[in-house]
DNA sequence: ATGTTC
């Protein structure tokens, strides 16, 4: 591929602006990560969003970029409201995936001892794997609508969370402009029963500990200290948001297409933000990343529960934080030194807002807005902070996650023969999960060493890193 | 990611 890639320094990657593209492409990561990079056509990928309309600043890459649905993950582009777009692919099939990190009060000494006792408890309580599972929160389309349009503050005010839950979430857990209408039937359907699940693939329900505390002062201001037992929720909007996903790309290629859009990719199917197409998706996929809210929101309730069981009713579960990392959401940003609205979408990337920005929580006004990266389920995951680095290059925006090394066909073949739950429960960490297939496909081989990313978002001054979690048990699909 | 090929 004959794609023109210059190195600017240790951290940073430019893709100048050739051909079509109306902006340059600028990706981060170290020389070992950018090998990784270009075995799959994810620079390619920056390269075509830097040809949709309206793009405003850079085609961005994280670290952990790779090959998606038209857009990379791991990618970062923003559009101005009234020239440019907005794409599904943008987003991705799982609308506001996202992490949630709750903090206990229990050593993990302590915890350890009833390891098995705690994980066989969350596996009963929430439920996991492809499909409807046994979710015993049933919702009519009414209760589903109230949910769809309030997020995770519908589900604390129906007893399901605390406030405090909601203050230490992005967007306060709910974005405004729901638009319950354009959730087809369908989705609605498959949302009725999925409130509250966990999902398949790489998401999981952790139990942790904080193993490394990088900065005392970071680690005050968030509530972590070496040795105290934290979880981990990663789950996104399950069978509804991927239902909206799947009903609006039809849409929005017939919108690109009415609209005179060349795509360099049909997968970049689009609609301008303003268009009657755009505003559709828009709130389609606002009510979906609001079931995501509310659907970690229940799965932080019932974890409390499970905790409660197995470690008596004064065991407290705080709620660090809520990031997302599946989501087009307008932001205001300053871009060539004017502060404005920008469309941005984030998937495969989270938000990363400074120290002093309004929409970073009280507790956190001084530090930044924690953003939690998931490795695997065998090393260790890292909680960071948003800096004015990102505000200035990235719209405000940091890495995800580890990405995987293998495919999903590859690491099932290369355990075949081997016992990755027992082998884990050898090094201390109690797996449950749905299907043994998921454990194997998710092993930790399988993913790249996440601390590798982290250094890159660190080395750029995208993010400060706060603390290291090591998993103790785990849930999965 | 996903009632994993409506």
């Amino acid at each position: 591929m004959n794609l023109p890639l210059e190195r600017v320094d240790t951290w940073r990657w430019r893709i100048p602006k050739h051909g079509d593209m109306l902006t340059g492409g600028l990706v981060f990561a170290s020389e070992a990560l950018m090998a990784r990079i270009q075995h799959d056509r994810a620079l390619e990928q920056v390269r075509n969003v830097a040809c949709l309309p309206g793009i405003v600043g850079n085609s961005l890459g994280m670290p952990d970029l790779h090959w998606g649905y038209g857009f990379p993950i791991g990618g970062v582009a923003g559009f101005d409201p009234d020239e440019g777009v907005i794409s599904p692919g943008g987003v991705g099939y799982d609308i506001n995936c996202g992490v949630r990190l709750l903090r206990s009060h229990l050593d993990a000494d302590r915890v350890v001892k009833r390891m098995p006792k705690l994980v066989d408890a969350l596996y009963e309580a929430v439920p996991c794997g492809v499909g409807a599972a046994r979710g015993d929160l049933r919702l009519d389309n009414e209760a589903l609508d109230r949910c769809l349009v309030g997020g995770a503050r519908w589900a604390v005010e129906n007893g399901l969370g605390e406030p405090e839950d909601v203050e230490h979430t992005e967007e306060n857990g709910c974005l405004d402009g729901a638009d319950t209408s354009e959730v087809t039937p369908r989705a609605h359907g498959r949302g009725q029963k999925q409130l509250g699940t966990l999902g398949s693939g790489n998401h999981f329900l952790e139990v942790d500990r904080v193993a490394e505390v990088f900065d005392p002062a970071l680690g005050e201001a968030l509530g972590l200290h070496v040795g105290q037992v934290a979880v981990l929720i990663h789950s996104g909007s399950r069978g509804l948001g991927h239902q909206v996903c799947t009903d609006f790309l039809p849409v929005m290629k017939q919108a690109a297409k009415g609209h005179g859009i060349r795509l360099p990719d049909p997968q970049l199917a689009c609609a301008p933000f303003r268009s009657e197409e755009g505003q559709r998706y828009f709130g389609a996929m606002r009510a979906a990343v609001n079931y995501a809210f509310a659907n970690r929101q229940v799965i932080a309730h019932k974890t409390r529960e499970a905790f409660r069981a197995v470690f008596g009713e004064g065991v407290k579960l705080e709620q660090v934080y809520d990031v997302c990392h599946n989501i087009a959401k307008v932001e205001r940003h300053v871009v060539d030194g004017t502060e404005r609205e920008v469309v941005v979408h984030r998937k495969g990337a989270t938000r990363a807002f400074p120290p002093g920005h309004p929409l970073t929580p009280e507790a956190y006004r001084e530090v930044g807005q924690p953003v939690m990266v998931p490795g695997d389920m065998g090393r260790y995951s890292f909680v960071l902070v948003g800096t004015e680095g990102a505000r200035a290059e990235t719209l405000g925006s940091s890495c995800h996650g580890a990405g995987r090394l293998q495919s999903r066909t590859k690491a099932r073949q290369a355990t075949r023969d081997r016992n990755i739950p027992k082998e884990l429960a050898s090094r201390g960490i109690e797996v449950r999960a749905a299907s043994r297939r998921t454990i194997d496909e998710e092993y930790p081989e399988a993913y790249k060493d996440v601390a590798d990313v982290v250094d890159v978002v660190v080395g750029a001054g995208i993010a400060r890193v706060v603390a290291r979690l090591e998993p103790l048990g785990v849930v999965k699909g």
